[in-house]
RNA sequence: GGGGCCGUAGCUCAAUUGGCUAGAGUACCGGACUGUCGAUCCGGUGGUUGAGGGUUCGAAUCCCUUCGGCCUCGCCA
C-alpha cells in the first residue's frame, strides 16, 4: 500500500551528490539526482544517488519513514529523485573507494521526480557500448562521468582562452556565418537564399577574411571562439562543423603572435590540466620535419627519424632502388632499434599496411652480429651486404635492429615511411606516456604545383604573406618561395596554424594571379578584400586552433566525436536527430529549388 | 571514389567442419533476503542472426547484392 508522499522541495538542495563528508554528520540534507544503483537486501535497501559531482549513498530502513522504504524498493537506475534525510557516519562500513564514503544518508522522505524507462544501454557497463547506440542516444552518454569531465575538461579551455585574450587586449567579435563562398579550400556548405532566388549563402571555412577586414577597421586584436564548417569527407580527427579559437593582430610579426600563442598555450595547459609547459616552444622548418620525420607535423617524443641513404645505394646491385633513382628518386630508411619482436608476420602485415596506402612494398634487413662486425639477414639483405658497416654507422644501427627502406619519390617515400614510423612507435611501444611535445614548424612553401591540374595551389591559403626575401622568387621559382606562416604541432598532431597576411594589394593580386585566380574570379569572389587593402590595411597576422583537437589530446581521447556533445557520424548524419531530413515540397518552392533524380532512386 | 575491419536478445558477447529448440552475462518482469556499495540467490519474458537474393537435405556460418558503423588513402587552403 503506497503511503501518500510529501513534495521535497527539489530546487533548495541542500548540498551536491559529491560534497557531503565527515563533517556534515547529523546534519539535515536535501539532494536530487539519478539513481545511480538500488541494492535491495528486503530490510534495508540502499541507494546511490548521482549528479555531475559525484555520488551519495542513500539508507532506507523499513521502519515508519512515510512510504519511503516500499518507494526506495521499486527504484530503477537513471530514475530521478529527491530525498530528504540525516546524515550518518557510516562507522565500521566506510568505503574508501567513494569520496563520500565516510558517511550516508538515512532518508525519511522520497519523491520520484521521474521515472527512467528501461535504458537502452547501461551506463555503467563493464563492456564499452557502441559508438552508435551511444550517439543514438547522447543525452544518456553525456550522463556518464568520463563525458562530463570531457565536456568541463573542454569548457576549462574554452574559458582559459577567453580570459588570457581578454587579459592581453582582445576583444571577441562574431563574423557572419550566412556568407560568400570562398575560394579553393574545401567545399562549402551551401544554403539558399529564399529572398535572392537562385543564391547562395556559403556556411564559413574560417572566418579568415573578416579577421583581416577588423584589422583593416583597427580593432588591433581580436579573438574569437567559432564555429566553421566544412563539407568533406570526415576522420576521427574530422567534423562537418568544428570549432576554432581564430584570432588575428595587427602591427605583428611573426615572432609577435608565435609568443602570444605561447603564452596561451602555457595558460591552457596551466588551467585545464594543471601542467606547466616550458617556453619559447622549439622550432623546425617545413624542410626539416619533411626530412627528418617526412611529415610536416612531426611527433617528436620519440626517435626513429628518417635517414637518406640515396648516396649509398650508387655502390649496390639492386635494380629497384637503382631505378628509382635514376629517375629522381631517394632512397630512405628508418631504424627499429632492439626490434627481435618483429616477427615475420608483423613486418608482413605491415607491408600489407604499406600497400593499402599505394606503396609498392617495404625492403627491410635485420642487422646481426658477424664474425667482423655487422651482418644483414632476411629481405634485401644480399643486395645490401656490400656496403653493410658502412651503411650502419651511417644510420646508427646495431645489431638486433631492423632497418626499413623505402624507395621513390620524395614525397612518397615521406609519407610511407612517416606512416611507418607512427605505427612502430606503437608495436614497439616507445611512446612515453604523460608528455607533452609542443613545436612550432615555419617556412613552408607558399606554393605548391598540383601535377593534375597543372597549377600552384597554397599550402595555407591565398593571403598568407612570402618572406620578404623571397618576394623576387615570386616571378621566377615560385616553388621555392617560403611562407610567413607557422603551425602548432603537439604530440605529431597540428593543433593550431596560422600566417602573417599579405597587407599589399600589388603582393595580393600577384598571388591570385599565380595561382590562376584571374582578375574576373578575383574580382567576383573577393573584390570587396582587395579593395579593402586598398584603403588603409596595417601589417597583420593571426592564427586558428583547432579546438576539438587541443581537447582530444588534452582529454587523451582518440576521436574528436568524443569531445563534442552532439557529433555527427563519418558519413556526416546526427544519429540522434536523424539530420539531414528531407523538407517539404513547400519549402523547396519557397526557395525555386526542384531536385534531381537521386543516386539509387 | 579506393582499401580494410565490423554487424547475432535492449546492451556486451558466444555458437566446433555448414548439423540438435541460436546460448551466456547484463538489463527487464516475478520471488527471496536487514550492511550492501558492479549486492547476492531462485524463476521468467525476450531473436526477421542488419536487409534482400542464391547454393544446400540443412545457412548466423558459404556466394552475390545492398544498408549501416568504424579506421584509412584521395580530399580536407
Amino acid at each position: 500500500m503506497r503511503s501518500r508522499i510529501l513534495a521535497i522541495p527539489y530546487n533548495k538542495r541542500s548540498h551536491r551528490c559529491g560534497e557531503l563528508r565527515g563533517c556534515d554528520i547529523d546534519k539535515q540534507v536535501l539532494l536530487a539526482g539519478w539513481v545511480n544503483a538500488a541494492r535491495d537486501h528486503g530490510g534495508v535497501v540502499f541507494v546511490d544517488i548521482r549528479d555531475h559531482t559525484g555520488v551519495t549513498q542513500l539508507r532506507f530502513n523499513p521502519a515508519p519513514t512515510g512510504g519511503a522504504h516500499e518507494t526506495a524498493q521499486r527504484l530503477h537506475n537513471e530514475d530521478v529523485i529527491a530525498v530528504t534525510g540525516r546524515v550518518l557516519s557510516r562507522g565500521e562500513w566506510v568505503n574508501p573507494k567513494m569520496p563520500t564514503g565516510e558517511i550516508e544518508v538515512e532518508v525519511d522522505q522520497i519523491e520520484v521526480l521521474s521515472e527512467c524507462a528501461p535504458l537502452p544501454f547501461q551506463l555503467n557497463d563493464e563492456f564499452e557500448t557502441s559508438e552508435e547506440t551511444r550517439l543514438r542516444y547522447r543525452y544518456i552518454d553525456l550522463r556518464r562521468p568520463e563525458m562530463q569531465e570531457v565536456l568541463r575538461l573542454r569548457h576549462r579551455v574554452a574559458r582559459a582562452i577567453r580570459e588570457y585574450f581578454h587579459e592581453n587586449d582582445f576583444i571577441e567579435v562574431e563574423t557572419p556565418f550566412l556568407t560568400k563562398s570562398t575560394p579553393e579550400g574545401a567545399r562549402d556548405y551551401l544554403v539558399p537564399s529564399r529572398v535572392q532566388p537562385g543564391s547562395f549563402f556559403a556556411l564559413p571555412q574560417s572566418p579568415q577574411i573578416f579577421k583581416q577586414l577588423l584589422m583593416i577597421a583597427g580593432y588591433d586584436r581580436y579573438a574569437q571562439i567559432v564555429r566553421c564548417f566544412r563539407d568533406e569527407d570526415l576522420r576521427a580527427d574530422r567534423q562537418p562543423e568544428f570549432t576554432q579559437l581564430d584570432l588575428e593582430m595587427a602591427f605583428v610579426q611573426r615572432e609577435d603572435v608565435m609568443a602570444m600563442v605561447e603564452g596561451s598555450a602555457k595558460r591552457i595547459f596551466k588551467d585545464a590540466l594543471g601542467v606547466e609547459i616550458t617556453t619559447p616552444l622549439p622550432r623546425m622548418t617545413e624542410e626539416e620535419a619533411m626530412e627528418r620525420f617526412g611529415i610536416d607535423r612531426p611527433d617528436t617524443r620519440f626517435g626513429m627519424e628518417l635517414k637518406d641513404v640515396t648516396e649509398f645505394m650508387g655502390e649496390v646491385d639492386f635494380k629497384v632502388f637503382r631505378e628509382a633513382i635514376d629517375q629522381g628518386g631517394v632512397v630512405k630508411c628508418l631504424v627499429a632499434k632492439q626490434a627481435e619482436s618483429l616477427t615475420r608476420k608483423i613486418t608482413d602485415g605491415l607491408t600489407e599496411e604499406i600497400r593499402g596506402i599505394g606503396g609498392a612494398g617495404l625492403p627491410l634487413v635485420k642487422v646481426n652480429k658477424g664474425d667482423n662486425g655487422v651482418t644483414f639477414s632476411t629481405g634485401v639483405a644480399k643486395f645490401l651486404q656490400p656496403i653493410c658497416a658502412k651503411l650502419c654507422e651511417q644510420v646508427g644501427a646495431d645489431p638486433g635492429d631492423v632497418i626499413f627502406f623505402m624507395t621513390g619519390t620524395f614525397a612518397d617515400v615521406s609519407k610511407y615511411l612517416h606512416y611507418l614510423r607512427t605505427r612502430l612507435a606503437t608495436i614497439l611501444d616507445v611512446i612515453p606516456k604523460d608528455r607533452w611535445d609542443l613545436l612550432w614548424v615555419i617556412d613552408f612553401p607558399l606554393v605548391v604545383w598540383d601535377e593534375e591540374e597543372q597549377r600552384w595551389f597554397s599550402t595555407h591559403h591565398p593571403f598568407t604573406a612570402p618572406l620578404d626575401e623571397d618576394i623576387p622568387l615570386l616571378d621566377t621559382d615560385p616553388g621555392k618561395v617560403r611562407d610567413k606562416a607557422y603551425d602548432l604541432v603537439l604530440n605529431g598532431i597540428e593543433i593550431a596554424g596560422g600566417s602573417i597576411r599579405i597587407h599589399r594589394q600589388d603582393v595580393q593580386r600577384k598571388i591570385f594571379s599565380l595561382l590562376g585566380i584571374g582578375p574576373e574570379e578575383a574580382k567576383e569572389k573577393f573584390e570587396f578584400l582587395l579593395e579593402a587593402l586598398r584603403f588603409g590595411a596595417p601589417p597583420h597576422g593571426g592564427i586558428a586552433y583547432g579546438l576539438d583537437r587541443w581537447v582530444m589530446m588534452l582529454s587523451g581521447s582518440e576521436s574528436i566525436r568524443d569531445v563534442i556533445a552532439f557529433p555527427k557520424t563519418q558519413r556526416a548524419v546526427c544519429p540522434l536527430t536523424g539530420a539531414p531530413g528531407p523538407v517539404s515540397q513547400a519549402q523547396l518552392d519557397e526557395l525555386y529549388l526542384s531536385l534531381k533524380a537521386l543516386p539509387g532512386s
